[in-house]
RNA sequence: GGGGCGGUAGCUCAGCCGGUUAGAGCAUCGGACUCAUAAUCCGUGGGUCGUGGGUUCAAGUCCCACCCGCCCUACCA
């Protein structure tokens, strides 16, 4: 399984948006290593875009710098957050994708054409509009441009993605996203311009091949990234010969990767993506994330204050499928108290006490009944995708152990019974180390750790409480 | 303007192809227990299922209109 996310443009460093889809990926591609499958998670950035250029004038630091300070502080993430990634790319400077995006230029050729092109155009969105306000908002006014530029015959693969859309060789999820594409590509697809003038790029960006004047539109160049990563032997076994190519995705580029994408690899006779997972956005504070946002937004700031379990387990437990979501520290202490400290973190505390107290330490041998229903129900959600469903099924181990101590009240067993039930318990916890892995590496190896071996060691707190924590010392502004 | 998705208990949400008294978690309240990080377990209360029509023996669950939020798309004079 070939699993990437979309590499952002890096005009300013990461939020927790990007920390959602990132852990998305990443719990994706533990889940499926642990079933012994071959995954390749890759992620990146985006240091082409106009609006890094725009956004380091702003600041009156080189491109560059901004660029490749900004890129760190996503390759940053990887630790922080657990993540697992196998691969991040950078378009401004991995060392195949200039030549892979030229290439893909030359396979395109056919469908290239260049024509005199007038139009609005909004450098917030980097994308062409027919009349002057920009529906996104963005506060610079678009500008008229008028240039020749290589254009794309979109309109010739229109029949193509539907049916390959529609016919479900091309996967696209939730169901409500699959629609909109449809419903999109029904309407009419023109053709799209796919290059810019290189002095309106300032410079920035790919040369469009035989045409120095031109770069190739940001967007043409960033969607390359899938396979222009994928060096010598990668690109055969990753792209070619995988039977399953996942790509995760915010909703508002849904568009570029379900119809842009799709077309341009048609075109270039290149194998096709099988999947596309769309999410929605969080809001934080009931707001858009924004750099008003601050801190409260920070992902490093927010795992820094609460620790990566925690983060880690608001953004898959507490984010729906379908629908935005809203972030506030409460929330994330509030669920990590709940589940963490009060529910893993007292269970396995519980048990190792009770096997010390009871048993002077030792584990009891006893048949391991394997959970195959919780492995089995974790693994069809997230076929779904339903990062939530998932966690909650890895949950119901928790809830059943806690349930299963007040049943059997080892405190009231004979030294028989102890054994049966505390080794029950011990294997519980175990089984959970290993459910819990994808969502929360750290912790799962924290409770092994506890819970490993035929001697335990004394029993410590796996979770502080981080409730106060959010009353007296919210770290958002 | 067109299309799509949401609007279900105080909060966050489940409710597939229509079918017994509409569910879960959190919060509230009551009880139990003491192994545990005042944790855990059991139970209670609480809902005009956005509004109004319609189809049906039967609708939160299908159809129509409208209201609110969001998304995509286009902006006919």
């Amino acid at each position: 399984m070939y699993i990437t996310t979309t590499i952002p443009y890096v005009n300013a460093r990461p939020h927790l948006g990007h920390a959602l889809e990132l852990v998305q990926g990443d719990v994706l591609a533990r889940h499926h290593r642990r079933r012994g499958e071959p995954v390749r998670f890759q992620t990146g950035t985006d240091d082409n875009s106009l609006k890094n250029v725009l956004a380091a004038e702003a600041q009156g630091v080189p491109v560059r710098e901004l660029v490749d300070r900004n890129a760190a502080a996503f390759e940053g993430l990887r630790r922080p957050l657990d993540l697992s990634f196998d691969s991040f790319i950078r378009t401004s400077s991995h060392p195949g994708h200039r030549a892979g995006v030229e290439r893909i230029w030359a396979a395109t050729r056919h469908d290239l054409y260049q024509r005199h092109y007038t139009g609005l155009y909004c450098v917030g969105c980097e994308q062409f509009y027919p009349a002057d306000p920009c529906p996104d908002g963005h506060e610079a006014p678009l500008q008229r441009v008028s240039e020749e530029n290589w254009f794309f015959r979109l309109s010739r693969y229109q029949d193509a993605l539907l049916e390959l859309i529609d016919g479900g060789r091309l996967r696209i999820e939730p169901a409500g996203r699959r629609n909109e594409v449809l419903a999109f590509v029904r309407a009419g697809l023109a053709d799209i311009s796919v290059s810019r003038s290189a002095v309106r790029a300032r410079g920035w960006g790919i040369p469009v091949p035989g045409d120095p004047d031109q770069v190739v539109y940001v967007w043409w160049d960033a969607l390359a990234n899938y396979v222009t990563a994928l060096q010598d032997g990668d690109y055969g076994r990753w792209w070619v010969s995988e039977g399953r190519k996942t790509h995760l995705m915010g909703k508002g580029v849904i568009r570029f990767h379900a119809v842009y994408w799709p077309a341009m690899l048609l075109s270039a006779g290149l194998p096709l993506p099988t999947e596309i997972f769309v999410h929605d956005y969080l809001t934080v504070d009931g707001r858009k994330i924004s750099k008003s946002s601050g801190t409260a937004a920070d992902p490093l700031a927010l795992v820094e204050a609460y620790g990566v379990d925690a983060v880690r387990w608001w953004l898959l437990r507490e984010v729906p499928r379908v629908g935005d979501a809203d972030f506030t520290e409460e929330r994330l202490a509030g669920r990590a108290d709940e589940d963490l400290a009060n529910g893993l973190g007292n269970l396995v505390n519980r048990v190792v006490t009770m096997v010390h107290r009871f048993l002077g330490g030792r584990v009891p041998e006893v048949p391991a009944r394997p959970l195959a229903e919780v492995s089995e129900a974790v693994h069809e959600a997230l076929e779904e995708f339903d990062f939530r469903r998932a966690a909650a099924a890895v949950w119901t181990i928790v809830e059943e152990a806690n349930k299963y101590v007040e049943k059997a009240q080892p405190w009231r067993q004979s030294r028989a019974e102890q054994e049966v039930s505390l080794a029950t318990l011990v294997h519980a916890c175990r089984e959970l180390a290993v459910q819990l892995e994808p969502f929360l590496p750290t912790a799962a190896a924290r409770v092994a750790a506890a819970v490993r071996g035929d001697r335990l060691p004394p029993p410590e707190p796996l979770f502080r409480r981080l409730a106060a924590k959010v009353d007296g010392d919210r770290i958002g502004a």
